[in-house]
DNA sequence: GCAATATAGTATGGCATCAAACTAAATGGG
DNA sequence: CCCATTTAGTTTGATGCCATACTATATTGC
């Protein structure tokens, strides 16, 4: 029916163009993932070394609220992924000593050596990328793709 | 503690580099999704919406087994995800005449309206990206991630 | 033809996720 | 001081997703 079309030509308007880049994006998304989770060792999840990865990179003490606000989900996911790594011992959940409210989550060893496995299991599957995925070519993508991740992120809708 | 990191040096090793980028293609995913399912009308999920748009897309008639080929997932998902449309009546599932294990997925008047209804209620939403993520950019980035995403395609694990 | 294999679809169980409603503690304005 | 509001965290219910195990139908090799 339709002839193919070059995506420079005016035939895609601007929001079909972005429409099929975050679709894009989102296919990626579910196969990296898919193929990561696969992988990760001691039945951790990928929202798990998700976390266990933040707290080893950005330093641990922070409270679930900050930890929800950083990784970009809900505090009831949050919530609930914290009890998942406790019960594993991965981390441990103290109350914040000044506000009572609050808690603050610490890496264990295991979840630090955990962290260190899974870093290690993983390693392999991001090599294969290599020479089809460049390394130019990620290091081209990472800028403007944060430039994208930052404007979502600034008018996120409340 | 460290220093600020230039990409293009070799301080990051091609995997993390992939990783970081694998990481900020998921955050972008989550919040753009999460956005998107805010406004779709009907009670859609972007699942449904994303079904009823590849139908109306690339025609109706498929199997559910081509439909999660298409729409990478697994087969069970496929199930409930048109299970919940064809209560909705959005689509029609009818079986297959010559192939007696297989369905057939066809949208009905409602589903094409829907999908309709969907794609203006999101357009104002891509609009405000413009200017900040530029139609250059949008057009820059779409190739190289079809890249990436037929190289994750190809090498699926299973 | 028939037995072995492959393919289509379903069912179950578990995790992640969000939204919305809720409890508890802190903060701030009179 | 106290009440209203904000903030931290939890709970519940729904959806999406995967992996695994299952049924039913088709295909293939002998």
């Amino acid at each position: 029916m339709s002839e193919p079309q070059d995506a420079q030509s005016p035939v895609f308007s601007y929001e079909q163009l972005l429409f099929q880049l975050l679709n894009e994006i989102g296919i990626i998304q579910q196969l990296a993932s898919t193929a990561f989770g696969r992988l990760l060792p001691h039945g951790l999840t990928v929202a798990q070394f998700t976390l266990l990865n933040h707290c080893v990179r950005m330093g641990d003490g922070k409270t679930p609220a900050q930890l929800a606000d950083n990784l970009q989900v809900t505090r009831g996911t949050m919530t609930s992924t914290l009890a998942r790594l406790e019960k594993k011992r991965f981390i441990r959940v103290a109350p914040d000593p000044i506000d009572g409210r609050a808690k603050r989550v610490f890496l264990t060893d295991d979840g630090r050596a955990a962290r260190e496995d899974a870093v290690k299991a993983a390693a392999p599957l991001l090599s294969q990328a290599h020479p089809e995925i460049s390394r130019d070519m990620v290091t081209g993508l990472l800028p403007e793709l944060r430039v994208l991740r930052s404007w979502l992120d600034q008018n996120r809708l409340a």
